[in-house]
DNA sequence: CGTTGAATTGATACTGGTCAATTCTAGTGG
DNA sequence: CCACTAGAATTGACCAGTATCAATTCAACG
C-alpha cells in the first residue's frame, strides 16, 4: 500500500521536520505554512467573501458571526487554538471571522486543502468527523437558543469553556477571552442580562469571580445541572419524547 | 491498497444499473434499496441510537429534533422528499427523526454509504457540498433563534417553505405539512404565539389562509422583508459590522 | 349531530430587553 | 504615585414581547 502524498508520513521520516513536530491528521497540513499574526478585533475574512483559504488557529481565539441587515449580530462560534476554521464552506464564506484577542494562525489554500483531503484515505474520515463535530455543536446551539433560559445559557457557556480549557490541578477556573458583548451575542442575550446572570450565580455561590474575565467553578455538576444538561448516569432523558407531546415543561 | 469488500464499485461497472435510471449523485446510491413506509408520527430512529443507516426521503416529510431532560423540544429541521437524512453523524444519531405525515423512504447501511462516498471521486464533492448546505442552514437557524422576533421567525418559515415548494403557476401557495406545535418547536416559540402571528399576518394582508395548513403569499418580497432578510440588489448589509459594535438595532 | 383534538382567542404574568445612571478598571499623563 | 479619562461592566427602574393559563371556536370523523 502506497500512500502517495507529501503530508502523511511518519514523523521520523524528515529529521528536520520531526524536530519541528509535524502533527498527524488535519492539523499537520498546516505545518509548513508561515505563521501570521492578527491583532485583536481585526477580521480574517468577511461573510460573503470568496472562500480562498482554510485556517488553523495556533494562538488566541476567533469569533465567527453573522449579522442581520439592521446590525443584530449572532456569534455562531468561537475558535480556539488547535482548531480549524473554514472547513465547511461553499464558494463563499458563510460568516465573518474576527480575532477576539491577538491571534496567530496558519493558512492553507482551499484547493490545496481539498485536494489533500481528497487524495488521502487517512484524512478523509478525519475531515468528516470534524465536520460532524461542528454539526453536533451547531445543533446544541440551536437547543440552547431556542429553549434555554438566560441562566441556562450562561451556565452552558461556562461549562463549555470549562471543558475546553486546559485542566490544571486545583480548583476549576474558566478564563473568558471574550467580553460581555461577545458572550451576549453568542448566547442570544444582551450584555445586561449576561451581567445580571453572572452576578446572580456569584451570589448563589455557583461561581466565584477571580477577575472580570475568569471564574472559579465551585461545583461542576451543579453548573451542568443549571445548564439544563444531564449528567452521566442520570436517567432524566427517559421517555421525555412521546410523539406530538413536547415543549411543555409542565 | 486493497479494498476488501463487495460493496463499493464505480457506478459504470454495472451496465444493468446504468440502464435502470440510476440517478446521478448521492441520491443514486439509494436506487436499488427497497421502499419502506412509516406512518405519521412514527420514529425512524432515536437520538443516541447507534447510527446504522442513512435515509433518502421519497415521499412525505420528516422532523428531526432534540429534547431536553424536562421535555422541552427543539426541531432542528424538516426533511423533504429528495433529501437525505443522517448524512452528518458520528457513532450515534444526534437527534430523533419522526414522520410528520406518512413517509416513504429508502435506507442504506452507513458503512456502505461511507465506502461509496470514499471511493468515488465524483461523489465526494457532492457529499461535502451537501454537508455544507446543512451547515449553512444550521447557521441561519441560529440567527433566527438568537435574534429574530416571533413575526420574523414565522415569516422566515413561510419563506423557506415557499422556496422549497414546487413552483406552480398562479399565486404562490405554501402548504404546511406540520401542525402548529411542530412550527412552534421549529421556531423556538409556543403554539399560541405562532397562532397569533399568523392571525396578525392575515389581518394585515400579507398572507391569505386557504385552509389551516395552506397560505397564499400575497407579496413574496414583503414576506422576505418581514422575515428580516435582505432582497437581492439590496445594500442593507453594508458596513453593519464594525468590530465590537453589534446587536443594538437602535 | 355529538365528540375530540387542534387551533384560536383572551387575560395575565414574567423573563429578558431597553434606557439611564453608576461603578469599575486599565491606561495615560502629570 | 496619584488624579484623570474612556470604555466596559454593573446596577436600577421600567417596559415590551412572549409565555402561561384558561376559555372558546373550529374541523374532522364517527
Amino acid at each position: 500500500m502506497i500512500v502517495a502524498n507529501a503530508v502523511s508520513r511518519a514523523p521520523g521520516q524528515f529529521p528536520g521536520l520531526a524536530l519541528n513536530a509535524v502533527k498527524p491528521g488535519l492539523l499537520g497540513l498546516f505545518s509548513r505554512q508561515p505563521l501570521e499574526t492578527h491583532e485583536s478585533g481585526s477580521a480574517i475574512f468577511w461573510e460573503g467573501d470568496a472562500a480562498t483559504h482554510v485556517f488553523k488557529v495556533v494562538e488566541g481565539v476567533l469569533r465567527i458571526f453573522k449579522i442581520l441587515a439592521d446590525g443584530r449580530r449572532i456569534i455562531t462560534g468561537f475558535i480556539y487554538p488547535g482548531e480549524i476554521l473554514g472547513i465547511s464552506l461553499d464558494e463563499r464564506y458563510l460568516y465573518t471571522a474576527e480575532a477576539v484577542n491577538e491571534v496567530k494562525l496558519r493558512r492553507l489554500g482551499l484547493n490545496r486543502f481539498r485536494e489533500a483531503i481528497d487524495e488521502s484515505a487517512e484524512l478523509r474520515p478525519l475531515f468528516v468527523a470534524r465536520i460532524c463535530e461542528e454539526m453536533a455543536s451547531a445543533q446544541n446551539r440551536m437547543v440552547l437558543l431556542a429553549r434555554k433560559s438566560a441562566e441556562e445559557r450562561v451556565c452552558s457557556l461556562l461549562l463549555e469553556l470549562a471543558r475546553r480549557a486546559p485542566r490544571r490541578p486545583g480548583p476549576i477556573v474558566v478564563e473568558l477571552p471574550m467580553n460581555r458583548l461577545d458572550m451576549a451575542d453568542y448566547l442570544g442575550l444582551t450584555i445586561e442580562t449576561v451581567s445580571r446572570t453572572v452576578t446572580s450565580l456569584t451570589h448563589r455561590g455557583v461561581i466565584t469571580p477571580s477577575s472580570r474575565y475568569a471564574f472559579e467553578i465551585r461545583q461542576l455538576s451543579n453548573l451542568a445541572c443549571l445548564a439544563g444538561e444531564v449528567e452521566e448516569g442520570d436517567n432524566a432523558l427517559a421517555d421525555a419524547g412521546m410523539a406530538q407531546q413536547a415543549s411543555r415543561p409542565h
